[in-house]
DNA sequence: CGCACTTCATGCACCGAGTGCAAGTTGCAC
DNA sequence: GTGCAACTTGCACTCGGTGCATGAAGTGCG
């Protein structure tokens, strides 16, 4: 059903495919795709169920004393290449769908709860600062995606993802988060 | 008609008020509703039509030379402040609507159309550095909205704007946009 | 085998947002 | 008055999304 919402999306566009046309290409029934999905936007973006076991290993990987900002810098960067092939079916379905444009996200919130829960368990931060450098790495890997060619593979959005965190970088981040 | 609206909304909060609540209470048709405002969002978050010329005035203003970060720091503090009321209004209704806490949206997608194009014009950064610089500024906007006490009054949120703009300081802008 | 139990898909009725269109209504110029 | 433009309205319709009750498998067990 996922994969077959996902064809349609990249053909058509987003809103050009209802849910009634997923359902009937799928076989399923209506409700049935909204047992599976929240909304129609969770097709394209939620993560798989168990994405969250993985982003969960790559946060509580970071060495400790790491920079903050180095630390959301990796997990991004291992979270996009653990999941290369989502993100590029993902870039199709925007690239389909111009009406998308204006959503800016990339990944589930849940993954940004994640790591603003990890983020403040780790580090001193105020929770102003602390919201202000997680958004600030949520904002670089949303705008990274809409420069990325897709032909470039992962490894350039890698590449803006790192030239995204070089030149955005909250100051004090390393001395704070010691 | 707008009044009415965000009187409803502080009320009982977003979801709560469904446009025919409104339109019964402002005494108008749902057709009507819809001719004036694009969606149910834009009653919270579009501007006046006539802030189109405050903030191009506001960006005018801008003396030459001026580091692109601080720039996008004063107008928004110039944004905000003009518009005081409504950014009041605005928090009030944020904070009767747990529902659109997941809605990063302070301001109009057109206000920041309108910088990103002045933005391009003024500076020589590259796209993907001119859309970081400007999508920062959103970013502290945003997050700078849910952590600002409305009993402080807009000086209360020119402070968290003044600390995030500090905090969150892309790299080089000032080098750069000269 | 028959029985209970859970799990999951399904149909159905319903709500709210949003649009297209055609028919009015108002007001103003001539 | 006539004609015209701007605005409002009602209506029918599409689409996203939810609550609920039903019913079909599948599983464990005596």
């Amino acid at each position: 059903m996922h994969s077959t919402a996902l064809r349609l999306m990249t053909e058509r566009g987003f809103d050009a495919v209802s849910v009634d046309d997923i359902v009937a290409a799928a076989g399923v029934s209506r409700r049935t795709f909204f047992n599976y999905f929240a909304d129609k936007e969770s097709v394209v973006f939620d993560p798989d169920p168990d994405d969250a076991a993985l982003w969960a290993a790559l946060l509580a990987g970071r060495p400790p004393g790491e920079p903050l900002w180095s630390s959301l810098r990796e997990v991004l960067v291992g979270y996009t290449g653990a999941t290369a092939e989502r993100m590029l079916l993902q870039r199709r379905v925007r690239l389909a769908s111009p009406e998308l444009s204006g959503c800016s996200r990339e990944v589930a919130d849940r993954f940004w709860a994640a790591v603003r829960e990890w983020a403040a368990a780790r580090t001193g931060l105020d929770p102003l600062r602390l919201d202000l450098t997680v958004n600030a790495a949520r904002t670089v890997l949303n705008t990274a995606c809409p420069h990325w060619d897709a032909d470039s593979g992962i490894a350039g959005l890698h590449e803006l993802l790192g030239a995204g965190f070089d030149f955005v970088h909250p100051s004090h981040s390393e001395r704070i988060s010691s």
